[in-house]
DNA sequence: GTTTTTTTGTACCGTATCGCATATAATTAT
DNA sequence: ATAATTATATGCGATACGGTACAAAAAAAC
């Protein structure tokens, strides 16, 4: 089995050095020769493996939400109380849009806050990509909210799908001014005020 | 006066073709050759009028920001109540961030908040303008907040500065949903349940 | 050992890109 | 009228772009 010659490059290693370009430069401005060298691939591999330029962003959006799941389950859905799970995946999200790119030295920001509402008339997949994954995010949040006025932690006039909302919000702006380079304590009095106001 | 050979363009004209254009598709996927269709004008003019790309996008960013500023001016300092003020504003912004693309017919949110951040690094000067807005924005909000706690309209332990952050969270969410597809609806429940939350 | 299958690497195609050089047109100042 | 000034118009040149054709390479299957 494997009947052909094998890959050279490692799929998660080539699929990481995209994420880490796409993060920085948005999918316009990022050039296949850009790609080939970050993804450590020549450029028929990645159209093999991958697709075209488009595809590749697209895969990398899923993959980056997909760690953005991951925190959700690890922290809203792990921790008991519902606000100690806010703040925890609120200090998760900041240590992620903090993170520095290899190059400029400066916080990146969201990739899909970031990056992806430009791209989303030119290329409307990336829009409907951006519109499920803001869904995807909401309900998720709804998810603890209602589980919190199930368990009597929340009072039960606290409309869920508007707290949730809000909360995306602060995610949201956590993200724009992570990469416009708000420090990071602010960052934080933000979102630990969104948890105050909105859960009381 | 006026020495030489008249222009024939209209310079507010041009640069409201070149906002249209960045608008749906930012800075990096715009061409030269767009920009000389959408303003009207051949290359070495706009070169002579305005400079490169990059200059005519943050000429364009800038005006666009110079009209929310009016908008700013229009109904949170016009408007006697805070709670009014505000709920005006978005209203306003909402009716901006859903005009609609010529072309695709889809909402555009917001020039600022949907196709600035991608730039931010390959453009410096772009992400410092992008955070000297942000700065604005929430300097115009804190200042009303402020007039309203000495106008004795807010609660004197309400926190103006991380108040008018979560309001710019909220404006930027707007945004972000409109160009995502959000109906009208929602974006105003959004934005009327942030201010009723936060100034209570 | 031959065939089959899959990936690699080089080289290339046609097009689009930005910025400018050059020449012409239209207006004012002298 | 003539000179000076400013804008327009055409088009060029060098580069970069996304995407693919093609042959060599490396493994398994027969």
């Amino acid at each position: 089995m494997a009947r052909g010659r094998p890959r050279k490059f490692d799929e998660d290693e080539a699929l990481n050095g995209a994420m880490l370009l796409f993060w920085e430069k948005g999918l316009s401005a990022t050039s296949l020769d850009d790609l080939t060298k970050a993804m450590n691939m020549n450029r028929p591999s990645i159209y093999n493996a991958f697709g075209n330029k488009d595809a590749i962003y697209r895969k990398v959006l899923e993959r980056f939400c997909g760690q953005l799941d991951e925190g959700m389950a690890q922290t809203l859905e792990a921790i008991p109380a519902v606000r100690e799970g806010f703040q925890a995946f609120f200090e998760r999200a900041i240590a992620v849009y903090r993170g520095t790119s290899p190059s400029t030295k400066a916080a990146m920001g969201c990739l899909m806050v970031c990056t992806a509402p430009t791209e989303a008339f030119s290329h409307p997949q990336v829009g409907e990509d951006l519109s499920a994954l803001i869904k995807r995010l909401d309900q998720g949040f709804v998810r603890r909210i209602e589980r919190a006025k199930e368990e009597g932690e929340l009072a039960q006039d606290i409309d869920a799908h508007l707290t949730a909302s809000l909360l995306q919000a602060t995610l949201q702006t956590v993200a724009l001014r992570a990469r416009a380079g708000t420090p990071k304590k602010q960052l934080q009095q933000i979102a630990d005020y969104a948890v105050e106001r909105l859960f009381s």
